[in-house]
DNA sequence: GTACCTGCAAAACCTTTGCAGCATC
DNA sequence: GATGCTGCAAAGGTTTTGCAGGTAC
């Protein structure tokens, strides 16, 4: 798992090389998406430390557009209504496991299993997984009718 | 793979153990559900052989929530705007793989590997996957680059 | 007959766009 | 100084709700 700050300076980094403009509200928007470790909604963000009061709703979304069309954030889906947005960080996990009951999002760490399920679907349906992205749904420990 | 006829006499039966009321609308709705082997969103619904100019939008969308919150259908994420209903028959995959470039979804069918990860998942991380659900997303044969 | 379902209409909500002014390069 | 970014405001599209009337049980 890298570091907070590791994670700023490589979405900086891409900016840069993006030739993207570093303006205040891109820096705070991505201060704060190198902070957080789940996929992170535009509510959240507009009601960050660090970004409220500072950054219109329009200009959020206009950045996150901008951050994923350049690949620097992934748009997570997540079954809610609202979007989110996680930094695209390499060499890090971007699959979730997510709880149908209460909607907490846990990282879903790479396992020789999920690799395996990749290369049998890869043979069978012929789909390719460069920038994959898997979601499973299923419940969390807390969630789970206590039996005994 | 079941019929559709099973599908549908399925819904039916649940509805009646669920105790809602048999209306035309609800049955055209399941009629169609149960044709439909991909996930279906409200757009395509209303448009439908069998349910355009019978049925409004508020109906559709209030029969998809009582059918959700009964269980009998799914809600399908799939990184769409909108939201997508699939029929929740027992023993049937509601697994999806989704090609990233042009959104054509398939079916993920029950493979081992897929058992494998959950299985390690179960032990890793405590979820358990009773009305599992699991969304993978790649690149399907035909977006992908022509190499040679 | 009662409880639930439906259509119509309007509200609520998230997302998107236009435009004038401003900041970065 | 040119280009791209921002805030404000308003539009667009999907989802949700209220209410009066209708339908299944």
């Amino acid at each position: 798992m890298k570091s907070s700050a590791d994670r700023l300076a490589w979405s900086l980094q891409q900016c840069i090389a993006k030739k993207m403009r570093m303006t205040g509200a891109r820096k705070r928007i991505l201060r704060f998406l190198s902070e957080s470790r789940q996929p992170v909604n535009l509510e959240q963000m507009g009601r960050a430390r660090g970004i409220k009061g500072t950054c219109d709703n329009a200009t959020l979304w206009r950045t996150m557009m901008s951050l994923e069309e350049f690949g620097i954030v992934r748009r997570v889906s997540l079954k809610s209504k609202m979007a989110h947005f996680a930094l695209a960080t390499p060499d890090e996990h971007h699959d979730y496991l997510v709880c149908q009951d209460c909607g907490t999002v846990a990282d879903l760490p790479h396992t020789h299993a999920l690799d395996a399920l990749q290369e049998e679907i890869s043979k069978t349906k012929g789909f390719t997984f460069e920038k994959h992205e898997v979601e499973i749904y299923g419940t969390c420990p807390d969630c789970q009718p206590a039996k005994r």
